[in-house]
DNA sequence: TTGAAAGCGCTAACAC
DNA sequence: GTGTTAGCGCTTTCAA
């Protein structure tokens, strides 16, 4: 600890040091063309000083910001309660953790949210922008590309394909759960689908058509829901009702199969015995359904991190490539 | 769009307008001492312009950084697993919106992350802090305060009160539950405990002791559990062998409930008839449990929301006062 | 009420 | 390899 109360500057460590601010500066950049003994030198007094950089003055003069926005827009409440958004953020922090850039996060479903993203986006308040669950014609979605800095996408919207994205196989996802239930010998399967205003959503549903199209399965057992638990039980009863002849359903979220997991039993239909359920997303409440449930995982933390990983190089002025990454079945008892 | 590509600068401004920087700066921080005229024409420059204040550039001048960070410390995967995290940046965010801070988001669990939070602030990256999740002998807690910033803690870690700090009333919230088991004619009454050497492990077992006292009942059925599922079913277990008279349980987590409650299951006692179960925290599994649970509710929406509020005052120069907030008996089907 | 100018702490271009 | 210095964009005295 020094005497003063104020952390010490760059120069005052240059004085310690009995170099000038360019060598210090040099050193703690690590740029070359610096000897050996100046190195030390400084190093010795930054240490004795406790000498850490100012950020803003950095910032200034280097005219990057060194922090990246993660901007959450979403009206949906039901993204909080999976685990999706802590998982998320695990893996954006854990590759963050490896580079020197701060993280801000913004939740951008309000007006005010999206106001706030703006600023931070206009004044060159972050260097990139990762921009996760954005709806049908989210204007964020261009209105951070127009702000000219890098932005990546989490899954992707719908109205449009992003340069950079980092999505889920939902789409292999779906395939792969419904192919499980035909080898299990089902044949009249039906699906609640997530809203189709989403790409999330239709990726789902195309993956149930295209496994019940490549087995000639009839696709017609189609319910919609939102994602919402009480979505997942009305497109339940609804199914049952159309259909009678029901054997399996794949239903596109956890949420969504907890509430037809409650409409079966309260209609008095054996899960699996009858009627065989499959869940998306493998939330914690799955293991704890009766019967617990058969699901898709999706790769979530690793999804945050490659949308870092993307961001950074992305700032680092290289040309990344979009990613999507596979998904996982998780088989239980419901199916 | 002006034709630059570069944000336009307060000097920009104040040319277009006819005036000095100092004027424009003066009506941005609405000063006084400023015609209605030049006002006006400074507002006209402004959004004529599409002018955004450089956020590094004012830190640097001001010496406030205009951000402040959430730090989470915790091993335990369990607190994201909840809806706790989500929540309370839900709260956090709804306050920091009324602002124009920044919310920095700072995973301090590992090593690394530590040291990157000490680097914020001891770089003066950020006007204050948040802490969540302390355990005990926690370093984060007084090298938060060394560093010279506002800090503010989401619950007490063990070993010393802070001065600031918003926690939820684990005491008297574990004190209600029993409360209510008593009530409901249980006399028998156990508890499978959290961590003992966090605050809020400590807490909760403190409500137990004390409503069973009230009540002149025993309080020694006794087993420790960390919070997992896991900890629960083994608590529970433990409970059952040593107590076959046991005819209710508090236990501290709903997530160790839900273990309890498999325990109980198979071994064959009914729930809540031969024996209550009460959890706590009401996470969202809490509604899909067989039997759904009796819990108590965290307010921590509540929780990061005035978590926020005093560190603002605080940042502001006030004094504000440390805070407890209620908790809520949710009387579902296990008690 | 307004203008001028000196910083805030750092980087980077240029000279030596 | 090292020192010097002119900014980065804003705020804030101090004069006028």
């Amino acid at each position: 600890m020094t005497k003063s109360d104020r952390p010490p500057t760059l120069e005052e460590v240059a004085q310690r040091a009995g170099l000038s601010t360019g060598t210090v500066s040099r050193v703690i950049n690590n740029a070359q063309h610096v000897s050996k003994k100046a190195r030390q030198a400084v190093e010795r007094a930054i240490d004795e000083l406790g000498y850490i950089p100012n950020t803003s003055a950095r910032s200034l003069a280097t005219q990057r910001r060194g922090a990246v926005v993660l901007a959450i827009s979403s009206d949906d409440p039901a993204l909080f309660a999976n685990l999706f958004f802590a998982e998320v953020i695990t893996g954006v922090n854990a590759v963050i953790e490896e580079t020197d850039l701060e993280l801000l996060l913004v939740l951008a479903a309000s007006e005010r949210g999206r106001e706030r993203l703006t600023r931070i986006l206009q004044s060159r308040g972050a260097d990139g922008v990762m921009l996760l669950a954005l709806r049908e014609n989210d204007p964020l979605s261009t209105m951070a590309e127009d702000a000219g800095v890098p932005v990546v996408h989490g899954g992707r919207p719908l109205d449009r394909t992003p340069q950079w994205y980092v999505d889920a196989d939902n789409r292999g996802g779906a395939r792969q759960a419904v192919e499980y239930l035909i080898a299990q010998g089902r044949r009249n399967i039906g699906t609640v689908t997530g809203p189709l205003d989403m790409h999330v959503g239709v990726s789902r549903y195309l993956g149930f058509r295209e496994a019940m199209a490549l087995a000639s399965l009839s696709d017609t057992r189609v319910a919609n829901g939102d994602f919402s638990e009480g979505s997942g039980a009305k497109g339940m009863a609804q199914l049952l009702d159309e259909h009678p002849d029901l054997d399996a359903v794949f239903v596109a979220s956890d949420a969504m199969a907890a509430g037809a997991l409650t409409v079966l039993r309260d209609r008095g239909h054996e899960v699996p015995g009858e009627i065989a359920v499959v869940g998306f997303n493998d939330i914690v409440t799955a293991q704890h359904t009766q019967p617990a449930l058969t699901t898709v995982r999706q790769p979530i933390e690793a999804l945050g991190q490659e949308m870092t990983r993307v961001l950074v190089r992305l700032i680092d002025g290289e040309r990344p490539t979009p990613l999507i990454l596979p998904t996982e079945l998780v088989i239980r008892d419901s199916a």
